[in-house]
DNA sequence: TCCTGCAATGTTATAATGTAACAAATCGTG
DNA sequence: CACGATTTGTTACATTATAACATTGCAGGA
């Protein structure tokens, strides 16, 4: 089950989510934002520069990172460590530890929110002494629709 | 607490390992081990060509990539996919599934085997009717010592 | 032993990802 | 409007990783 929100709608919330921080979604992070939600895909830094040089054909790679690390910061959008891409968040509007499931054979990413994982990677942590910061919890497999066709559709 | 095993037992543990399986531990993999081992911090792939320099002169990158691979696949090294480098297994001779935890300050990496994360994080994918094959799961925050002295010995 | 086939390595070049440093523009505010 | 702070532009480069093809080395059978 992948990308459930519509582009639009994301970069509303995006919009809403900024005003009440009091922080600014500019234009740039805007666009930076509307491409990675436009997209049913992870994209990479240099796939949204592709996607924005129709607008702004100069662009380069710092703008995009820095409009990344901005919208990182602000949750509205996550890094998959593991394929060096971007997708949107499901759920900006509260703070939460997602948990990804990357689809090996059609590329599709699900945002999970497990409170389970969450606290027993947390306890296991603890247990350790270790106090998190930041987690990082990736699963690559197939998804349900893939297994279901057993088939490789995308590349 | 990090790395416990000394270099020379993990290359031993290795030999053995890779003989039981039928596979080679060929010098150029056993090198590369070997300095992963030799490290008390994650090295990323040019810090161990560095490291092999002073044997082969002219190393260059895909000989190392392609042991990194080999070890990798033999469960003989882990990824750290949030720093781009390499650490030891501790426990390379039982089939498991890692978790990593990641010192900001000290740069130490502990490594976890929590069977109450893994079977979480697989119920939850399970509960998508995904499959999962492989898993990333770094943590990123203060380890113990670190939280102790309070200071940040090592930038 | 020698040949042969496959696995491993060497070599060159380049792709892909990410950042440093400084200049210019823009925005909100007094 | 002038000011300071944030944001963006621009150039150059650093870091991580792989493609492609040549060469070497190793194991197993004729």
């Amino acid at each position: 089950m992948p990308k459930t929100q519509p582009a639009s709608k994301a970069i509303q919330m995006a919009e809403r989510l900024c005003r009440e921080r009091g922080v600014r979604l500019t234009n740039q992070r805007r666009d930076v934002l509307a491409a990675i939600s436009a997209s049913t895909r992870p994209l990479g830094a240099y796939d949204i520069m592709e996607a924005l040089r129709e607008k702004q054909p100069k662009i380069a790679p710092p703008t995009v990172y820095r409009a990344l690390d901005f919208l990182q910061a602000e949750g509205l959008v996550h890094k998959l460590e593991s394929l060096h891409a971007y997708v949107g968040c499901q759920h900006p509007d509260h703070p939460h530890f997602s948990q990804f499931l990357i689809c090996n054979d059609c590329g599709d990413v699900d945002e999970l929110h497990s409170a389970g994982v969450t606290g027993s990677l947390d306890d296991a942590a603890h247990a350790r002494g270790f106090e998190p910061d930041h987690r990082t919890i990736e699963v690559v497999g197939r998804c349900a629709r893939c297994l279901a066709q057993g088939s490789k559709p995308a590349p």
